[in-house]
DNA sequence: CTGTATCCTTATTGATACTG
DNA sequence: CAGTATCAATAAGGATACAG
């Protein structure tokens, strides 16, 4: 987004980095667990090796996931939440919440 | 989107309807008051009649914003959050404060 | 296993002009 | 005031193949 008024509305700047098509599922399955690159895969049904890659990219590059790669082979990547990422639980939370409450209506 | 796990992931479907590049100012500002059109022009900066009507329609239709028309000339019209849009707040609300403390960060 | 590289399709957004 | 209509541009997403 090229410079709305992030800083009168704040919700924007959130949605910015958690929205999209495939981050909310993202960070639930990190919310609970370090994640490997196939496991996402697997938990995610229907995002391409080319989107799970671009959309971990993104949360890496805004400080919220972090990438640990083990140099061995076969390769081995453990996506987890930083600390930064942490602080978005509750808001993880609420989103789930909310959304297993418009379900059952 | 086509057909994800929305069961398994309720996140999803919250961000699936208060996402997207406008929702969430729109949503910021009903959730303190009633706004007319024109209004929320002006509080959001940048937003097209084209794109603010498209997504007002949007959040109509998924029941959480409710458009009450007042028959004269020249026209009113009031957007407000419907009760299921008020449970929404939370959530909102949750975004607000970590949009705030990821700004400051 | 964990990605890249290409190419292609679709969805979103924007600019602008116009209307009841 | 509160929108539509039209057209154009950009971004997001997907399919598939290939690589270290």
């Amino acid at each position: 987004m090229s410079k709305s008024n992030k800083d009168a509305c704040p919700t924007e700047t959130a949605l910015d980095l958690i929205g999209g098509k495939w981050k909310g599922m993202i960070l639930y399955y990190l919310c609970s667990d370090i994640r490997r690159f196939n496991e996402l895969t697997r938990l995610i049904p229907g995002i391409t090796q080319r989107m799970l890659t671009k959309q971990l990219r993104d949360l890496e590059a805004h400080g919220i996931v972090h990438r640990k790669v083990y140099p061995q082979v076969p390769p081995k990547v453990e996506y987890s939440l930083t600390k930064l990422g942490k602080t978005l639980k509750p808001v993880i939370r609420e989103l789930e919440k909310w959304g297993q409450g418009y379900l059952k209506s």
